[in-house]
DNA sequence: TTGAAAGCGATACCAT
DNA sequence: ATGGTATCGCTTTCAA
């Protein structure tokens, strides 16, 4: 059967306790029987068990990912950046789609931690404040990516959410545009997005429409499609259209060309996060641009370096989005 | 700290035995002594550590999945279809992006061994023929999964390929297209498709293309769009492309762009996947679609089947891919 | 119906 | 420099 360590031992003639030695590279062995272990070792092509050191209080060298949905491409590329950091740590990722149902989150962190994973990356659209605050206090290894939690002290890796919105509302009102819809689910990253595309509008002496609300249930193509129809038809139907995933943006634009308008000339869509889809649909989306490479990065170091109870205080850092103009964008056209 | 089994025990006046026999429901307790320690467990919070009844041989309910590539939405979505069912049996997933690299399968394949997962499934692409029969051999559970082995013995869950190249082959054809360029990577599906897209080629007395070659590295927008360009430069410029996946195909349509022509007037693109991109890009891309969700579902039955020993048997599922025409394709036009 | 005790496969302290 | 052994949290005979 699975080859032990007891089997090694045997095998080499010394006791586990010296093969333990040498598999960690801790205390004190003669050359010469370490490397008599190790060839036994290879032998036997011999596997240390991770669950048994786990046991005895070792890391698991994996980490649980709760994402909203792995199926959005935002998410499955910052799945992957993270996956990719992970690796060269020599970590795995139980990844966890939650569909922003707080039933889910809970049920997946309680789940993991049976699991013993060593610690938690939490993604964006996770609303369970208790949770996570319960998470921290235990001092359990958390990190929030994609999402802020400005509450309590936890490591975060966060975008200018803020910054983000006023990035685009400030270009879209430099065209010109005085009428923007928003798209948007009522999510803390939109929430700031939103505030800060009101920013913009204030020093612009422009008014945040009244009617705003937010969209329900996911974030996708055909919600930002229904909402666009919505706008559209209303009584003073906007000029640009902001949407806060580029999912949503997408649905925007086939809306417009459903009701036979053209993007950009009779309505612009600038979407959020410049994921892979934002360069394929026509005309190619102008969006705001999250990291996501540098994201995945710094959120695995934060975890890893928490996990090793490297620093106490909890870092946040704040990686900035960035504006990418591609066609989906124009100036005002009187045409409307 | 953490409450264990003893806590419960020790509170519920009872041996941990008994506690073990209430969580697992066996052997026979008396509904008092049952009902007791149920109110214990509860008013302790106690969560059974899965580790350590993983070390006495029970599942782990976790279950490794190897694909190339989580930033592919094929496989994205692929991996979220496969978690959602085994949420329902109470499995999560490790999900490995391979890079189609043969050695990093094999070092998530050891390494999650090590982490004892009950099971794997793999992924399209998987050309490690050698690691997978072993791990049959060693009658570990696995499952393939949009991928055929028709080697050995083992659960599959494959899309008819070859039927697939077939249909897109004949749509183009009974478009009036006879010089078609092929553009894929060199993995089994791929092959089975040409070899299915070659039938239907002989059937109509067309002639496969002699300088037809595979693509290197991955198969991603970037190297769809050269293969194309390198197809529309040459002699003879095909009127149609067949690309292996949807990806290939964007990548095809940005190139016949580019060049000043249009989709499908000058060029005819057909995809591979159906998956969300193909709905975004413009013209719509007419491709053929994979069952996503009902292969995940399948793929996750198997397994679990498996892992409960309930057959010994291996199956192979085949699912029917279909044609989803969109916009992408045309008749053969004389402007050409 | 219940419990004592022997593992499962590793780690780590303490002797030797 | 090596080894004996308790321990981690749970499952599972086998007795009582």
């Amino acid at each position: 059967m699975k080859v032990t360590i007891y089997d090694v031992a045997k095998e080499a003639n010394v006791s586990i306790a010296t093969v333990s030695k040498v598999i960690n590279n801790t205390g004190r062995i003669s050359e010469k029987t370490k490397k008599k272990v190790l060839n036994v070792m290879k032998k036997l092509d011999y596997q240390p068990n991770i669950m048994a050191s786990a046991l005895m209080g070792k890391q698991t060298k994996t980490i649980g990912l709760l994402i909203p949905d792995l199926a959005n491409p935002f998410f499955a590329e910052l799945a992957r950046s993270i996956e990719d950091r992970g690796h060269e740590f020599g970590y795995n990722l139980v990844i966890c789609s939650t569909d922003y149902k707080e039933e889910k989150e809970n049920k997946y962190i309680s789940l993991l931690k049976r699991k013993s994973v060593d610690g938690f990356i939490l993604a964006s659209g996770f609303e369970n404040l208790g949770k996570v605050e319960q998470l921290v206090k235990e001092d359990f290894p958390v990190a929030i990516v994609a999402r802020d939690f400005p509450m309590f002290p936890v490591n975060t890796v966060a975008l200018d959410d803020f910054m983000g919105g006023y990035l685009a509302a400030s270009y879209l009102i430099d065209l010109g545009h005085e009428n923007i819809g928003i798209i948007a689910r009522d999510v803390w990253s939109n929430r700031e997005r939103i505030r800060g595309f009101k920013q913009a509008l204030d020093e612009n002496q422009l008014t945040f429409p009244t009617d705003f609300e937010y969209i329900e249930k996911m974030s996708h193509i055909i919600q930002g499609k229904n909402m666009t129809i919505k706008y559209l038809k209303s009584l003073n139907p906007p000029t640009a259209i902001f949407a806060c995933n580029d999912l949503l943006a997408i649905g925007a634009i086939q809306a417009i060309k459903e009701m036979g308008m053209n993007v950009p000339e009779h309505v612009s869509v600038i979407g959020f996060d410049n994921t892979i889809i934002a360069t394929i649909v026509e005309p190619p989306l102008t969006t705001i641009a999250q990291p996501i490479q540098n994201m995945g990065k710094e959120v695995m170091d934060l975890m890893i370096s928490q996990i090793n109870g490297e620093k106490k205080e909890k870092i946040r850092v704040t990686l900035h989005p960035s504006l990418i103009v591609r066609e989906s964008t124009g100036k005002f056209n009187i045409v409307n």
